[in-house]
DNA sequence: AATTTTATGTCAACACATTGTCTTTTATTT
DNA sequence: AAATAAAAGACAATGTGTTGACATAAAATT
């Protein structure tokens, strides 16, 4: 009895399967879904990373940044730091992304009025233009890409993607208790 | 009634929401859904990203190679090409990710028996050691990244992402129907 | 058997993603 | 007001991802 600190964490949901004399196939497969369902997320961002470039010509990035600068009440630009944050993408990946937008006469940065260090990033009429001439082509992929889905399993699919992103971000948050006295 | 052709793909399930009186805010969600799945699936694979390399030390696609590898059953190896069809990743990029594993003496590419032009990659010792390791963190990873996850919504959400994967894979097929002739 | 086609993996160029470093501007402290 | 600290974002180095081009080996064709 006294030699069982060392255990692995004792795990209720398999305890209880345990009691009600599941098999040890079954059981295994409480580690191994999620091996499989992070696995699963990591597959399933590849195959949509070549999808929407094959279906749409975008990369995923720059789909993203297009959409987000559309949407309404953003006409007059967002920051780049809020852009970094709703994308989740470290500040010089965002650099590097805008600077092709740039390029292509599609996005453009332009110093914040209220503060010199920062700035707004907005669509440019070009950019405009070419966001709403893909719409048709985005909607086409959206449709084919939950073909075999009904609504209600979109929305739950959604809704469980909520759920996980949560507690992913979570994680970060425990690791740094102490972050305010860390420089010493 | 002759002016109807070029009206947006007519969607059943649209239809019937229409039928039934549903306010118009709740159908104009059936666009945005769509569009909130893909963006959330992107940030969310944006955060695994994130929180593997700082939790396991590892970026996504190494942790795949290295899981990959480590399975029972492929202790003489697994083909270069099958190993790219598994992670769906190209094999210029597989390339780029096994010599940096080979530099680190974790994963060793020979010539396939039957065929000089295939390889067969396999872990080291070092790094099926390695790989070891990682595992306590790994499986503490798995536990916080599910922490709110029941075993059943769990299973859930991998039969989701299961589902959508598969659909989002045919988009491809239909693109190229004639492919064999496409060469003339 | 010789030729052509296809399969396999590597190399090169570029886009996307990370961390580390730096400058500039703002905010805080003294 | 001067000094210090913090925030914003641009630059560099490296890893991860894409496509295009290529060499070599195997398979198919003639």
């Amino acid at each position: 009895m006294t030699n069982l600190i060392a255990t692995e964490r004792p795990d209720s949901r398999l305890a209880a399967l345990l009691d009600k004399g599941v098999p040890s196939m079954a059981i295994q497969d409480d580690k191994s879904v999620a091996n499989r369902l992070f696995f699963r997320l990591f597959q399933a961002s590849n195959i949509l990373q070549k999808q929407t470039v094959g279906q749409v010509g975008l990369s995923t990035v720059q789909w993203a940044v297009l959409g987000a600068l559309s949407r309404k009440g953003y006409e007059d630009g967002i920051s780049f730091n809020q852009l970094t944050e709703y994308l989740i993408v470290s500040r010089q990946n965002l650099d590097g992304v805008l600077k092709r937008l740039e390029r292509d006469d599609h996005v453009k940065r332009i110093t914040h009025p209220d503060d010199k260090r920062a700035r707004l990033i907005l669509l440019t009429d070009k950019g405009r233009a070419f966001w709403e001439s893909l719409q048709p082509k985005i909607h086409e992929f959206y449709a084919q890409g939950l073909a075999n889905f009904t609504f209600d399993e979109t929305v739950s699919l959604l809704h469980y993607l909520n759920k996980f992103q949560k507690d992913l971000e979570a994680i970060a948050m425990r690791d740094a208790p102490t972050a305010e006295h860390e420089k010493s």
